[in-house]
DNA sequence: CAGCATCCTATTGGATACTG
DNA sequence: CAGTATCCAATAGGATGCTG
């Protein structure tokens, strides 16, 4: 994934210790909070599951970025890959502790939005008829 | 920004009350989560700051995208706006209660990832020297 | 200063087809 | 079953130039 932006001066001011030493922990953020990342992290939460199981459990997502994310979550330490070398070849995948710990931060995050959601979309609505009155 | 996935069936089932009825909160997710919209939600969390005062703090961040971040924080309620009339225009930046309650899931996301990101890095090395032998 | 509009490129990601 | 490879469309996002 992509790494090339500096904006490290952020970092020690306003997020505290986090994206310290340029942007190293910026390359994690992108790939637990990705499009497909969370979905997957949030997928493995209640226990392992195979490659299939995953791709019908998340269902918009296409082959091509299940196998992606969680390559990249494997390699990450988030993610264990387990194989099962039989003739019909049966891979399975869980959190491993380090990711069950990351998922944790990122499951309050989901419950902040299925507490709040319905007051972001009231301030949109109420932004939007603003702007249709006052201009 | 984009929505059309119709990833609802990990909802219910894996990431709890989140994401269910469809992906109503995944389009806040998107927004707060997205590659500038964190920057700029830390960068307020220790008070107001001017457009050009992001702007500088924020350093890799075009104009063009720290607006149109601002703009959709402030549309979801996340962030106000302030204007100071004056000729040389003064507008402030600063995170709504609801942005601020926000940014606390987040700041623990961002936590766990100062604290962990060695760990994903060694993981990150130990599984690519695994490659290098193993294959 | 605080933006918005335009152009253009890089990256994301879906569809499809193929392999062990 | 569990992927990989290729092609192609949509989007993100940077650079530039212009407004109030």
């Amino acid at each position: 994934m992509q790494v090339g932006v500096q904006a490290d001066v952020v970092a020690a001011d306003a997020a505290g210790d986090a994206f310290n030493g340029g942007c190293r922990g910026r390359v994690v953020f992108d790939h637990i909070t990705s499009r497909w990342g969370v979905l997957v992290l949030a997928a493995l939460r209640s226990g392992p599951v195979r490659f299939s199981g995953l791709h019908v459990k998340i269902s918009g997502m296409s082959e091509k970025m299940l196998s992606q994310t969680l390559r990249t979550l494997v390699r990450d330490g988030l993610i264990a890959r387990t194989v099962d070398a039989s003739t019909p070849p049966k891979v399975s995948y869980s959190l491993t502790p380090l990711g069950s710990s990351a998922s944790e931060p990122l499951q309050s995050l989901l419950d902040w939005i299925s507490v709040h959601s319905a007051d972001v979309e009231r301030a949109q609505r109420h932004h939007d008829e603003a702007l249709a009155v006052d201009g």
